[in-house]
Order: C-alpha cells, then structure tokens, then sequence
RNA sequence: GGGAGCAUAGCUCAGCUGGAAGAGCAUCUGCCUUACAAGCAGAGGGUCACAGGUUCGAGCCCUGUUGUUCCCACCA
C-alpha cells in the first residue's frame, strides 16, 4: 500500500501523473471489437487558433462524462478527438503576425503563405489538445484528426464533386455578405446583426423632363451612386404616372428609370425606393425582374471604386458624409432621421458586412433540407432539450442557398478548373490535365476556398475514413450522440445533418445533447473583448480539473446558460477533499491491501447503507442513460456526503473498534460501497477516483476501464432500510432537542427509549450513544419508572426521555408537545381529508393512496405517544 | 414582425411521466465528537411572477398578463 495520504487533497501533484498512467495504459483507446457494442462520440474540433475557455471545458467536460460511463459499461468507446484549421481566424491571425514584419499575403505568393501557415499550425494547433488532456478528456489520441489532413481534404473533394455533378453545387453572381476586413464573401449564418444608431436621409430625385420630385429616404445613401433605378408598387396612385418615366440622380447626373414592382411597400415611407442592384438582396431581384443594369460602386476594402467620380478612393463612411453634404448642398436633401435599425456585421472580426454583388459557389439546400428536416420528425435524431427543435426546423424550412466560396487561401481549395480558351469549368477531384471539350493545356484552379463549415459539416464520418469504405466507418458510424452548444445548431449541427443523410445515406449521430453558454458570476457572457471570461487552465490550477469538472456538471440542465462563479467551484473542490477524507479514513482501518468480500452476517446498518447504495446506482445509471447529468452528480453528491460519509461512515466507527469479526465486516461494506461509488463518480471526477481507487484493495488495472456496478436485487434491504431509519430518526430528534436547549455534545445523558420496537433499538443502542450524545441507552417496551422528570422526545416509532435534572423547564416542555400535537393533529387532518375524498381514493394511483394511509398511521401513532407524554407531564 | 427560454429561500440554481417544495452559498446557534474546520450537529428562511382554467390533486398541464434574456427575419 502506499504511503499515508496527505490531509488535504492536492490536485496538482495527482492530476497529471494519473493522466500519464491513462496514456501509458492505452485506456482511451477504442478498437473495433466484434464482442462489443460500439459507442461512438466526435468532438467538435476546436479551431487551432484556440485558447479552451469554460465553452470548451463544458462542452468536453459532458462528453468525457458520456464516454468515460459508456466505456465502463463494456462499450467500444471512441470519442474521436481533432482540431478545425478555422480558414478566416487562422488567415487573420497569420496575416496579422506578417504585417509586423511588413509583409502582406500578396507579398509572399499563396504557396509561402500555406508553408507559414502550417507551420503556424504546428507550432499552436497543439496547444489546445495539450489543455483537453488537463481537463482529463479521455479521447483516442491514436486517432487525432484535422480538418485539412489528407482524408478530410479527400473527403471534402469528394462530396464537392459528387454535389457538382448532381447539380447541387453551382457557380453564379448573387448578393453575399462582403467582409471588407477579411476581404471574403461570409455566409448568411456567419452575419450577426446588431441595433444601432444610424440615420434616414431622405432625398429627392427630380424626374427628367419635369418639374417633379420624387422623394425617398435611405439608411446608406453612398450605394445611390450605383442606383439604376427607383421603385414604386404599381397599385400606388400617386406615382402611377411616373412608371416609365425617368429621374435623374442627383449628384451622379444619371437617368434611371421608374419602375413598378410590388416588392415595395406602400404604406411605408414615401413609397418610393431606391433601386440598387449591386448592393442590395432585394434590389437584386428587382433589377433581375426589370432587367436593370448592375453597378458596383465599391472596392473590396469597401472603399469607393473608379466608377464614383470625385468620391473615389473614400472609404464607404466617408463618402456617406461627402454625400450627404453635397446632396444638401444641392437642396436635394430633404431630411434626416434617426433611426436605429440592425447592422449586419462579420462574426469573426465584427466589421460591418456590405452586401455587394459577386460570383460565387453555392450549394443548393433545398433538396438538401427535406430529409435533413425530417430525420428529426421522425425522431431518428433527438435533440435534447426538444425544444430546440423547432429552432432547427424553423432555419431549415426557411434556408437559402450556402455561399460555401471563400477569398482565401487557408482552407479545401475548391476542385474546379477553367478552361481560358473554351470557358468551361472542370470539376474534379484530380487536377486535369486538358480542358475535355477543347483539348486545351491552359487551365487554371479556381483561387478560393471553401467555407471552414463545409469540412466541419463532414466530421463524423470524413474523420472514420469516409470515402472509403473502411471497417472503423462501419464500426463506429453512425456516431451515437453528439454534445455541442446550441449557439452552432446552424453553422455545425444542421450541416452535418444534411451531410450525413446525403453522402453516407444514413444519420451521422443519433442523439444531439445540447449545452448552454457559460457565463460569469453576474450573468455576462464571458467574451475576450469584454476580459470577463475565466481560464479553465487557471482554475484546474487552482482548484483541480475533478472540481471544475464536477462545478460544470451540477445544477446543469440541458439547453440552459449557466452562470460560473468561485463560489462554486470551491464547493466542488470541498467535496472533492471530502471524498479524500473519507478514503483516508478507510485506509487507516485496513489491516491488509486485500479485497474483503461482503460478509454473510451483516448488520442492520451494513443492510442500510447496501440497499442504499443499490438504490443510488440504478437511479444514477438511469440518469446517465437519460442525459440527465446534472441530476446524476447530484445524487452522487447527496450520497456520499450526508448517507456514507455523516452516516454509515459514523456508524461504523464503533464496530471498527469493536472485535475483528464486526470490524471485518464492516470493513468489507465500506470498500464495497466506497468503491462503487467511486465508480459512479469516476466519469465526473476521474482523477481522484483513479487516484484512491489505486489505492484501496482493488482488482483490476484501473478504475477507468473497472465495470460500471449493475443493480442487483440481493442487495436490496427495503425492511431494513425502513428500521435503520426510525434509528436516526431517534438520533436525529435527541440531537435537535440538545441542540435546542444548548446542551453542549460533551455533557452526556442517559436515554431511556420506549418503543414497540424493540430489537431494532437495541441494535441502534451503541449508535445513539455515539451520534446522540447518551452516556448510556436502555430501551424497553413497557413503561420505565422514574423518568416523570426528564426531557422527552416523541417520534413515529419511540418515546424518548432523557433525563436533564436542572435543564429541565416541565412548562417549556409541555408547550413544545403540545406545539408538536397540534402539528401532528394537522397533519392528520391532512391526511384524513385526503383519503375522505372519494376522488382522490378512486382515481389516485394505488401506490400514492397507500402512501398517503402509511403516513396517517406514522401520525397516529405519534398523536398517540404524544397524548401519553402530555398526560404525564400534566400530572 | 415571428419564435423560444427564464421568473422557485437573501444569492446561484435543481425539481425526472402532476401526488403536502430541495441543494450549494450566505445567515444564526452549538461543537477542535481525532477521516475531513475545505469539517461536525442543529435552526431560521419560499402565496413556486400575476390572473384565470383543467384535475380527486398543479411549481409541473392549458389560456392570458407582466418582467427579463435570447434566437430568427429584416421595410428601402
């Protein structure tokens, strides 16, 4: 046996050397097992450019928990680790560390820029995985992944080209989101809008050949540069007669026509519209429906292009001012508003988005989404909480075509080629080496790259070895249940749906267990910008991973934010050191490192704390099976702090002392239930089951890879449980009276016990003694001479007396039971009118109405000690 | 504009298919009872936001109201 434990549990020096032994034991590995069932999770692959934050540590701290469980259970346990290469962070980060050396991407050329690129990811891509293993994520090493290695890319080819052919994926000009700081197109899911203050110009644009204005209002009048038309309802009155006519633009001098189209509202504002084709969803269509030319005013950096005369060169803000400035010069200017309205801004580096004309690839979702839709109708997919659900269906049923292009060069270059002499566009998993349709050599590949949501979206199966048709795939796919934040239910979730149904014809994960966000002590989203967020890295320092773990696994529900604050975590961490203490405890009272089986001749107590035990590992089980962690480590929690530790762990003290026979026995409890629940712990709390586990009698070579304890109904001791019970409830009620008149524990009391119970008080006797305080216990089942003077206690199954001399105040005494009596009486009463109702007899379940009778006899038969105990004192 | 979550003890939150409300922290009282003061034994504290309804029975189900947070759409 090792050497004595130290008092108080220090995580630090635990952690890593257990972590180690995992690692050297190739616990975490998961290999296909024809005798085994497989049980299957992928981690969603944090971004390289990663920090883990308490997202992070949730998010793995739930699966580690699933995983660790399943494995114990027996199960092929994978859980699948990885890292997404991230194209628009890692690029802006990389792109960023050359401009302090003064160099920009165009400056090296795409092919050194990929050469810093990976290097970057060499020398950070790790640091992320390095922080899982603190956390104690117990994922297949041997089978690490990244979204750009060669499989993955292979994957993505694959499902490009297959897309293609089907006529899934095509190439054409329609307005996309424009970060003019990351200098890509962004798709719909990658705009996040928020309320701001801005104005609403209204301007007047007088109509050619008249004397006529018509007036509109606009919140960004610098796109009026590439206006080729205004707009109005064609039921509108007012402006029936301007329909075909032209108006000029100011500033710009240009004649653009009035059209009618019924896109515009009349009610709203003037009833007029701008029309701009190049920089406007809507205004897109408008121009498609009435043939309108497109001009696009503006450069990629969002400044203003060759095409806007004297504010070329401006950046889109400013020229917003010199243009409003000069329309008012002008008189053209009529008003401005305030006005708050929702600005679209890019999610990585918050610049605003400009919607702007471009060609691009997209994929065409709609025939994507059907069964994508109905795979969770039918619930061959759960999401839990349900209700999430309907935010999936809601985003699906209203999907719009997936800009997946990217002006990058971090990312799956996308598979087509272009034929300079022909024109024609080559898809194609290999680089061709002739254009097919005219033989021509002079090809080039397409210069973008695909969105970083398009690889992630194949990660359950690209990472298994999809395409290929490998026996990991077959084995391990689909994947049993996934654990993400609702927060990427569009970008990451519903993508890998639809991808799963697509390429692989079959769901790529059964259950979808779905976290909140973490918060900080106050609510707030913890964010880098807002410097609120709390290090993961710093707590496990601080206060052990066990801790942080067990703080993010309580009082979790599924769907909900939950709010991190030290409080919390040092409750954990207290708990985490009760545990330890409790093993100590054990420890110290071993004779030997051998296993001790479960007596034959167990006591009342022993039965107790088994059937408890028992009771705890079925509900547990049931938890874990239902996602119900939170309620799992709850009861774990409750158990092993107020049921083993301030119970049978006291109760058992006297026997340790006692001859080698009882001591034996109880020693053989004590490890069969401290061991279990070690057991049920270990998910939550790995290291510090592992590290006691090692060191208490155990067979096997880790707790981590022991079975999972299995209910068994030998072990339940439900008489048993119900006689200990009225024990305590006598300790329990001797205690609350002492406490009550201030008698310190070290002025012991005799206690006299009358009860029809007899035999189960003179068992529990030595344990009064020792957990109430009595310096000695008779009990007896007729009347006891003598004790007219002393302090009583009434419970459902005893009288006690306890005999305080001078403590005694007989008139406090008596008030005290008759406060108790009528408490009782309402209770009856309680009771009694229940079981009245004719109802509630009849309609109630059967077990809730005996419950109900069980509970009025318990009350009468207190009514009917109490009644004797006023009648005494009254005399 | 559409949708969703939340509202339970002073604070932070649990509460599984409806069966007289729970925990942690905080507060108060008493304890160094040798595994643990990061502990032990007790105590106080709740009209479960409000108003209706369904039911023998509602924190839980239904309707409405209020407050609050979030998501989606985006009318120029």
């Amino acid at each position: 046996m090792a050497e004595e434990l130290a008092k108080v549990y220090d995580p630090s020096e635990v952690e890593d050397r257990i972590y180690k032994f995992w690692l050297d034991g190739k616990y975490f590995h998961a290999e296909v097992d024809a005798n085994k069932e497989p049980y299957t999770i992928v981690i969603p692959p944090p971004n390289i450019t990663g920090q883990l934050h308490m997202g992070h540590a949730l998010d793995e701290t739930l699966q580690d928990i699933l995983i660790r469980y399943r494995r114990m259970q027996g199960r092929a346990a994978l859980w699948l680790p990885g890292t997404d290469h991230a194209s628009i962070a890692t690029e802006a980060k990389i792109v960023e560390a050359m401009k302090a050396e003064g160099l920009t991407k165009e400056d090296i050329g795409r092919e050194k820029f990929l050469e810093r690129a990976w290097e970057w990811k060499e020398k950070y891509g790790g640091t992320i995985i390095s922080q899982l293993k603190k956390l104690g994520a117990s994922c297949d090493w041997d089978r690490e992944r990244f979204t750009l290695d060669e499989g993955c890319s292979n994957a993505v080819k694959e499902v490009f080209v297959r897309l293609y052919n089907k006529g899934l994926i095509y190439r054409g000009e329609r307005i996309i989101n424009w970060c003019p700081h990351c200098l890509t197109s962004i798709s719909d899911a990658e705009v996040v809008y928020n309320e701001s203050e801005g104005h609403f110009w209204h301007i007047r644009y007088k109509v050619a050949d008249s004397d006529e204005y018509v007036q509109l209002a606009t919140t960004r009048p610098e796109t009026m540069l590439g206006d080729t038309a205004v707009a109005v309802h064609p039921d509108d009155e007012r402006y029936k007669h301007l329909v075909g006519k032209k108006v000029i633009l100011p500033l710009v001098n240009r004649e653009i026509p009035v059209v009618a189209d019924s896109y515009v509202e009349m009610d709203f504002g003037t009833g007029v519209v701008k029309i701009t084709p190049a920089h406007d969803p809507n205004d897109f269509e408008v121009g498609l429906r009435h043939n309108l030319p497109v001009i696009n005013v503006m450069t990629d950096d969002a400044k203003m292009n060759e095409l806007c005369g004297k504010y070329e060169g401006l950046d889109r803000y400013e020229a917003r001012k010199a243009i409003v400035a000069d329309l008012e010069a002008a008189g053209n200017l009529v008003k401005t508003e305030p006005l708050k309205h929702n600005v679209g801004s890019c999610y990585r580096c918050n610049s605003v988005v400009e919607p702007r004309i471009s060609k691009q690839w997209f994929v065409k979702m709609e025939p994507l989404a059907k069964p994508a839709i109905e795979s969770v109708k039918n619930g061959d997919i759960k999401f839990i909480p349900a209700r999430l659900e309907k935010i999936y269906f809601n985003w699906m049923e209203n999907i719009k075509d997936w800009c997946i292009s990217r002006q990058l060069w971090w990312g799956h270059r996308i598979p087509a080629w272009y034929c300079a002499d022909c024109g024609e566009v080559i898809v194609s998993h290999n680089a061709p080496t002739a254009c097919p349709k005219c033989q021509s050599q002079n090809l080039s590949q397409d210069e973008d790259t695909l969105d970083t949501w398009f690889s992630s979206a194949l990660w359950p199966f690209s990472t298994l070895g999809w395409p290929e048709d490998n026996i990991d795939l077959k084995y391990f796919y689909p994947t049993d249940t996934l654990v993400t934040g609702y927060d990427i239910i569009f970008f990451w979730v519903a993508r890998m749906i639809f991808s799963g149904l697509e390429y692989t014809d079959t769901v790529p994960f059964k259950t979808v267990l779905f976290h909140g966000i973490v918060r900080d002590a106050n609510g707030v989203k913890m964010s880098k910008s807002l410097g609120n967020g709390i290090d993961p890295l710093v707590e496990i320092e601080k206060y052990g991973a066990d801790a942080l773990r067990f703080t993010l696994a309580t009082g979790n529900t599924p769907g909900n934010d939950m709010r991190y604050s030290p409080e919390r975590v040092e409750a954990s961490r207290n708990f985490a050191n009760k545990i330890w203490n409790a093993a100590r405890f054990i420890r110290m009272n071993l004779d030997s490192a051998e296993e001790i089986p479960l007596s034959e001749n167990l006591a009342l107590e022993d039965k107790w704390i088994l059937s408890k035990f028992n009771t705890l590992v079925k509900e547990v089980t049931d938890n874990l099976d239902k996602y119900e962690l939170g309620l799992a480590v709850a009861k774990l929690y409750d158990f092993i702090w107020d049921i083993f530790c301030d119970w049978y762990i006291e109760v058992a003290k006297s026997r340790l002392t006692a001859e080698k026979e009882q001591a034996d026995v109880a020693r053989g409890v004590l490890l069969h239930v401290f061991t279990g629940v070690l057991k049920l712990l270990h998910p939550f709390m790995p290291f510090i089951t592992e590290e006691i586990w090692q060191s208490l009698p155990h067979s096997g070579e880790a707790i981590m890879v022991s079975d999972w304890p299995v209910y068994t109904d030998e072990l339940s001791f439900k008489a048993e449980e119900e006689e200990f019970e009225k024990v305590m409830e006598v300790i329990r009620a001797i205690r609350n009276r002492r406490n009550e008149m201030n008698v310190p524990p070290s002025r012991k009391a005799k206690v006299y016990i009358v009860t029809n119970f007899e035999e189960t008080f003179n068992n529990g006797a030595p344990y009064v003694c020792k957990l109430a305080s009595a310096s000695d216990v008779t009990v007896s089942k007729a009347e006891i001479e003598g004790v007219e003077d002393a302090v009583r206690v009434v419970t459902d199954s005893a009288t006690v007396y306890m005999p305080m001399n001078e403590l005694v105040d007989f008139k406090a005494e008596l008030a005290r039971l008759e406060k108790e009596m009528e408490a009782a009486l309402k209770d009856k009463n309680f009771y009694e009118s229940k079981l009245n109702n004719a109802g509630f007899v009849a309609k109630a379940p059967e077990a809730v109405v005996a419950k109900q009778r069980e509970l009025l006899a318990k009350t009468l038969d207190r009514i009917a000690l109490l009644e004797d105990s006023i009648a005494k004192i009254s005399k």
